[in-house]
DNA sequence: CCCCCATGTGACGCAGTCGTCACGAAGAAC
DNA sequence: GTTCTTCGTGACGACTGCGTCACATGGGGG
């Protein structure tokens, strides 16, 4: 049950491949000239794009590229669809980032399941949201986090903390930015939980709390190089 | 800077494989049985897989299966590779699930360009935390879920629960895969554990509830399909 | 050297969450 | 319809995580 955008200026591929992504449940919309293509695609946001390079106003591969370089639209998948069937064309195509590229003549029933495998993996792949930095690992799908991959068993809310200190490591981050990051606080409050957090987040992160820095005055920082020894 | 694991049994296509995809920058794993496939995945951890798909020992649309029936391993990508040409074992591949399908004879460029297509979908995804299913929004950064825009405050266990649901809406999941995901228990234990957080979802969702489906016997399921009515 | 203030630390009570159990309802098999 | 199994549901006790407070510590400015 996915969006489908199909930019194609004839009229009978078109129709061929809407029907078969229709089929298989997919909504669909068509463009038949280069210029609809960004405004539509920032107007209804679709999950997948199937562009034909050869276009009328504007040729396919020049929209491809507007569409890779914006960023509001630079993950959305594209599956490229060409007449010329020449292996150069192809590696054109996918060099500049298309995910997949389809010629004519195509069975509009692989294209379907090539669009299907990308959406696939579009929504999987997401999943796998392990961020690594320095001898720190988080995993965003499990909610744990490893240090030297021993694993260490966090709350909620500390779990979140470390995040957004280990979102940016070189920046210090102000008691109140942590305090709306973390606990959504809209104006400066004067508490104490960000400080006894913070102390539980050091125990239980044993030697490597010493990465945690205290920014006197400021707030806190996550420095991942060496801590000076004591 | 992935690493890849090549699955065929022909020495010359695998070292021509591998002498580009090092070329590209990439670590590159061989395997030349269908049998070591599934413990070196497990151990290795490839972020993508190249498989053909005739393999002494086991063949390969078999070990396709096993990767995609475990969860351990449903998410890394697979290029499946083929002798034949014809458009129906094109369709066999892509309908089991496989990300993309090359044909001998193919050009190594190509084929190192779709992993790089395939690796870079799997990296731009990764940093969008936000799943969209539907009229359901799961932002996994600050851990919060949206039902049609109204934010649903969730358990980190409920969290964990329904983020698995919401991995694949079209698959069943069992009530051992859904324990051992979310509890981390690895051998079948009859617990009610999981209908009462099941049962806790479904209040918490309150309409949205009725996505929450019950396969008898088996496990349970997110639907996405507007549920049947009462 | 002294004072002030920001931060570290331990303790406490509340609220929320979790897993288990008992019982009832609903399917499935026959 | 009967029986057996599976699942839904409500209640309960234990535990965890949370925020607050009081007091200790320690750095910086005067």
């Amino acid at each position: 049950m996915s969006k489908i955008l199909v930019v194609d200026d004839e009229p009978d591929i078109t129709e061929l491949i809407s029907l078969h992504l229709m089929r298989e449940g997919h909504e669909c919309l068509c463009a038949t000239n280069g210029l609809q293509v960004m405004p539509m695609v920032l107007e209804q946001q679709p999950d997948l794009i199937v562009l034909d390079i050869m276009l009328p106003g504007q040729d396919g591969m020049s929209v491809f590229k507007r569409l890779r370089t914006d960023s509001r639209t630079r993950s959305v998948p594209v599956i490229m669809l060409t007449a010329k069937a020449q292996v150069t064309d192809k590696i054109n195509g996918l060099e500049l980032g298309a995910d997949d590229y389809v010629s004519k003549p195509f069975s509009p029933r692989e294209l379907a399941l090539r669009i299907t495998a990308i959406l696939r993996r579009t929504k999987i792949v997401t999943h796998v949201s392990e961020v690594k930095t320095g001898a720190f690992l988080m995993d965003r799908k499990n909610m744990k986090f490893f240090y030297n991959d021993q694993p260490i068993n966090l709350t909620t809310t500390e779990f979140k903390l470390l995040a957004v200190l280990l979102e940016n490591t070189s920046a210090v981050h102000t008691r109140s930015e942590l305090l709306r990051e973390v606990w959504g606080y809209s104006d400066d409050v004067a508490t104490r939980t960000l400080d006894t957090h913070i102390k539980r987040l050091r125990e239980k992160l044993g030697d490597a709390g010493k990465h945690v820095v205290t920014i006197r005055g400021i707030g806190y920082q996550f420095i991942i190089e060496a801590p000076v020894a004591a």
